[in-house]
DNA sequence: GGCATATAGTTGCAATTGCAACCATATAGA
DNA sequence: TCTATATGGTTGCAATTGCAACTATATGCC
């Protein structure tokens, strides 16, 4: 939500004579987008699921992450990294989600403290009801406004952050 | 937190024969690593702030824009718009901002539903005080990753999705 | 003027998030 | 083996957010 044009007066104001700014004109610009671009999107994205009756996004995320796990499924530190929230959060996503029936805790073998998650047939079922919902969200919000070339682009640089590609 | 090769799972599973998928394969990694990216560096920011006991980001965004709007102040509707966040949560951020005598809500003239926002000299110097802070958390987790003709780009792109430039 | 409707902002309540303390099990070292 | 520490996970509490209902003023139409 930083505004570009303002983000910029701040260079004058908080820098010393002979300091040159810490990030430049150019840099708050992106930046200043970057958040917005991401909270505009969302925002959109929910909106569009909320509108068809389906659960947020954190959902389809970790469902999706369960699903790949496959039959095995997956300690909870493990989504947790997966979907970058905490383990406090997350227990209680997990919580709400099982009660759903949309993924069910089972013992864990290896270790006595954790449990082993794994998606149930309902899970599997809802990720497929919000794929077109989700997917045509992102075509409409987001990609038609690029080309191949330039989403290319946007995923290696953003993929240079640490933490972005996985 | 969409995982890249895992929405890419999707398309096979929500896809009919014959109907090309929506995203495709390059959009939904440009998607995720956008979506992870403004999680990734808005949670490195924050923590950046918090350890240097400064308010959240939000606040900054707030009493940025008041400050730019000067003498006159803002409309409550304005600094909504501005910050994109709805009029419920904002009159509430307003409370707190208030009640740290960051800023002032007057009587509207023009108005006699709506008042008008201002900025006071603490609001001013706290933005002075966050302002190293946080444009230093913009060159150590976004600008070092980029070149100057990158971030043009990056902004230049996000710039054409609706609500995103100003 | 007088009524219907839209807009600005506040408040109450439920859901979510962040933070800290906590329990239980694993792991490492004496 | 036995203790200290680290890790996986849950729970309680406060702060924040989202949503709906509400108050008050403004605007449009008759």
């Amino acid at each position: 939500m930083p505004d570009e044009s303002k983000l910029q007066l701040q260079l004058s104001c908080g820098s010393v004579v002979g300091m040159e700014p810490k990030p430049d004109a150019i840099t708050l610009t992106a930046w200043a987008r970057l958040v917005r671009t991401q909270q505009v999107l969302l925002e959109r994205v929910e909106a569009d699921l909320k509108q068809a009756s389906l659960p947020p996004l954190r959902w389809y995320d970790v469902l999706l992450e369960l699903r790949r796990a496959g039959a095995g499924g997956l300690r909870q530190f493990e989504i947790g990294a997966a979907v970058l929230l905490n383990k406090h959060n997350l227990s209680r996503l997990l919580d709400r989600l099982e009660a759903e029936g949309l993924l069910q805790r089972h013992v864990c073998e290896e270790d006595g403290r954790g449990a082993r998650v794994r998606i149930t047939a309902a899970g599997r079922d809802l990720l497929k009801r919000m794929w077109p919902v989700y997917g045509g969200a992102i075509a409409a919000h987001f990609e038609q406004y690029f080309n191949d070339k330039e989403l290319r682009q946007l995923a290696a640089m953003l993929g240079r952050i640490p933490g972005v590609a996985r």
